[in-house]
DNA sequence: GCTATCCCGACCGCACTGGTAGGATTAGCC
DNA sequence: GGCTAATCCTACCAGTGCGGTCGGGATAGC
C-alpha cells in the first residue's frame, strides 16, 4: 500500500464538504460523526487542504469549511498531491534538484547517467498522476449519493448492494 | 513516495543479471559492488525474486542467479508486485477479503456500501498495474546499457549524456 | 460571557524500513 | 579432505514516519 490515510480521510472529507455543504459551512465534528474518524486527526489533515487552496475556513460558532471552486473544477492529482506531499513513486525521486536542474539520484550519481529504473518510476508517476487527474471530485460525489441516495439516509439493514466488480 | 528500496534494488538486480547473466550465474557480491548496494540487503531481496520465480540459483563456488525466463517475458508489475507484496494503492485495499469474497473497508464496513474513495483506489492501482505490466525487464536493460554501452565500462569523465527529458 | 469552532504545536506508541551480524549449508577446486 | 566462494536463514537494531491524542489559543455567533 502507498498513500496513507491522509488522503483517504482527506478525499472523504472532501466528498462530504461537497455533499453537505451547498450553502453553509461543514463542521469537522459533523463529518467526523457520519464518516466515524477522529476530529483531532481531522484537523490537522484539513489543514493540508486549506494550505492548497481547495477549501475555505469560516471561525467561530457555526463555521466549518467550505469547498474552495466547484467540485468540478476540483481534480483528484491535485487533491492527492495537497495531502500526500508528493506523487513521486520513489524517494530517490522526489523533486529535489540541484540548482542546475539536474535530478539527484544517490545511487547513480558518481556516474551521472541516467539510472533504467528512473525510466520505470517516471512512467509510473505520470500514470498515476494522469489517472487522479482524470477523476473530479464531482464525479465521487455524485458516486457516493448514489450509494446513499438521501443525506443521513442509510440502507436498510440486509440490503447491501452487491460489490460493483 | 511510496515503494520501498526494495523495488529501487530489485530491479536493479534483475538489470544487472540480465546484462552480466549471459552465460554464467552472477554472483550478488558482484552486483552489490558494481550497483554499490550493501550484499546483506541484497540477499533479502534476491529472496523475494527467486520465491516468485523470477531468478533461479546455484549455490556454492562460482554461483549466483540467473534470470528464470527470457527478459522479454519479465513484465515489472510482477517484479514489483514480488518485492513489494502488493499493488494496492491503500491499506483498506489490501486483497484481504471476507471469506463470501466481500471486500472489508474498515471505514464503512457498518452500511456495506461501496465507498467512493474505492473507485478512486481501483483507477489508479488499475493505471499502476498497466504501466508496470507495458515495461519489460528486456526494454530496462536495454535502456542501461545504452548509458553504459558495454559492461563495466564507463562514461569517460565530464562526459554526461544529457538527461533525456 | 458562553460556546462552538478553527487553529497550532507538542507529544507518543507502534510498525515498518533499511541495514547489520553471525552463522549454517552447499559446491567447486586444489 | 580442506579451503573458499557463494547462497541461505534468523535474529537483531536504530531511525523514521504514521496514526492518533492532548491541551490550549484565537475567533465569532448568540
Amino acid at each position: 500500500m502507498f498513500f496513507t490515510t491522509k488522503a483517504e480521510y482527506g478525499v472523504r472529507l472532501l466528498i462530504e464538504i461537497g455533499r453537505q455543504g451547498q450553502d453553509q459551512p461543514v463542521s469537522l465534528k459533523v463529518i467526523a460523526d457520519t464518516e466515524n474518524l477522529p476530529l483531532a486527526y481531522l484537523e490537522r489533515i484539513v489543514a493540508l487542504l486549506k494550505r492548497a487552496g481547495l477549501v475555505q475556513s469560516t471561525r467561530g460558532a457555526h463555521g466549518g469549511y467550505v469547498l474552495a471552486r466547484k467540485p468540478t473544477d476540483i481534480r483528484m492529482d491535485e487533491v492527492v498531491l495537497a495531502l500526500e506531499g508528493s506523487l513521486a513513486p520513489m524517494e530517490c525521486f522526489v523533486d529535489d534538484r540541484a540548482d542546475d536542474g539536474r535530478v539527484l539520484c544517490s545511487h547513480h550519481d558518481d556516474s551521472g547517467r541516467g539510472c533504467a529504473t528512473k525510466l520505470l518510476w517516471t512512467r509510473v508517476q505520470v500514470g498515476v498522476s494522469n489517472t487522479l487527474a482524470q477523476t473530479s471530485l464531482a464525479e465521487l460525489i455524485e458516486f457516493q449519493s448514489r450509494q446513499l441516495p438521501r443525506a443521513g439516509e442509510r440502507a436498510a439493514p440486509g440490503e447491501r448492494t452487491p460489490a460493483p466488480a
